[in-house]
DNA sequence: CACATCCGAGACGGTTGCGTTTCGTATATA
DNA sequence: TATATACGAAACGCAACCGTCTCGGATGTG
């Protein structure tokens, strides 16, 4: 393989969808704050955002498993000393990727719970939609369930804070009266989240922003002929 | 590590779930009428049993992305060309041992479409129980979302054998007027299917017989406090 | 019995990734 | 300016797997 074109076999997302890279340089941004300030040369936070840019896109092309520090320091024109400086192992390479990444959703809030569902679901919709988003869940599934410090750290980092806003909704939605008091908050989050992860992991169908809205009509009204 | 205990990591589900091994056992008896009958010693039936066995077990340990010939060799006991006399790739072994183990599922039928929607969740939430076949389905996800020829293999085999049976089900209480006649099946399959692959693959929420039945009261009768 | 094929075991050379180390150079502090 | 650290690049020895091949022996068919 000529050496020019080490990188080219993973630019499948060429120019279409930059959203994670967008991501991680917010979030890089945000953390930027602490700098230890020793004697010698600082760190280059050039090679930093490299290097994690490098992981992310190989992380979505061949997953967990198939990342490989030697492909990441080439990726990212970076020497490997330059990665292990900086994290000991791949686990902890993606675990900072994971952090730095995941970005706060905002909870929507229009006074009608239908249309805050709608809209909750549409964003996750457009985020499946992103080839780059989707494959890195995919990449991550089997190191999730093989791995529980890389479950928990990306359970905290990245499903919590999503899961606390449809949360907010649906308790929301109770208290104005909108849904029966017993809802079952956890099982329909299920239902309305659940399908996206199966279409894009097991099934294969289409992730659709009809799709979104007929999850959100299923889960309020049942499909009962005659509702008890 | 020592040569006699070299299988032992993978004990981990000794003793407890037979259940696919049995499946697997079943498969290999059905299709036992091939034998083409050449002219030197032919083909041992056990070393075959043992290979998908061993096959069996170690994908459920480590992945598919982990999974070696040279550990399923020392695991099943036999010399690593036995397994490639018979399979090229562990692709191919992998493919046999899901179209071996991927038995037909029962399509409930008692003449209530809820008794038979829980029946038919019941009987998923039992096989998520079992370690070995949740790990399995774990481990194949990032192949499946990155290997089409897999990924096709895997649907036929596995997953539309059990999707017919819940559109059976779903089709039966349409005509009988259970259900409303523009009942959405793709996404009530979705809902009902759905979130025991995202607790078991992503969420980490535990599995239960009470989960199942929740789920297929949702799904019938919606959350809405006056239904439209 | 002669022969063909398979058996388990393991040696073989080749490739890949590991984590470390060395090189000459660049960039900060004191 | 002297010193300390980081930089990119690449070589190192090590280990795991790959797929092939060889070995002596076992087990069928004709």
């Amino acid at each position: 393989m000529p050496v020019v074109s080490a990188a080219a076999d993973v630019e499948t997302t060429l120019g279409s969808e930059p959203t994670l890279h967008d991501a991680l340089r917010a979030g890089l941004a945000q953390r930027s704050a602490t700098e230890p300030k020793g004697r010698g040369r600082p760190r280059s936070a050039a090679a930093h955002e490299a290097i994690l840019a490098a992981t992310l896109d190989l992380l979505a092309a061949h997953g967990f498993d198939g990342l490989t520090i030697d492909a990441v320091a080439a990726r990212a024109r970076v020497g490997k000393a330059t990665v292990y400086r900086r994290w000991a192992s791949k686990f902890d390479l993606v675990v900072e990727l994971l952090q730095t990444v995941a970005s706060a959703t905002p909870t929507p809030d229009t006074g009608d719970t239908r249309e805050d569902l709608r809209q909750l679901v549409r964003n996750m919709v457009q985020g499946f939609s992103h080839e780059q988003y989707a494959q890195v869940l995919s990449g991550m599934a089997s190191e999730l369930s093989r791995n529980d410090t890389m479950a928990e750290t990306f359970r905290t980092n990245f499903l919590q804070p999503r899961r606390q806003a449809a949360i907010t909704i649906l308790q929301r939605g109770i208290e104005r009266g909108d849904l029966r008091p017993d809802t079952d908050v956890d099982v329909v989050l299920d239902c309305l989240v659940a399908p996206m992860y199966y279409r894009r992991m097991i099934s294969g169908r289409p992730i659709t922003p009809e799709l979104g809205d007929a999850l959100v009509d299923q889960v309020l009204r049942g499909v009962l002929a005659s509702p008890s």
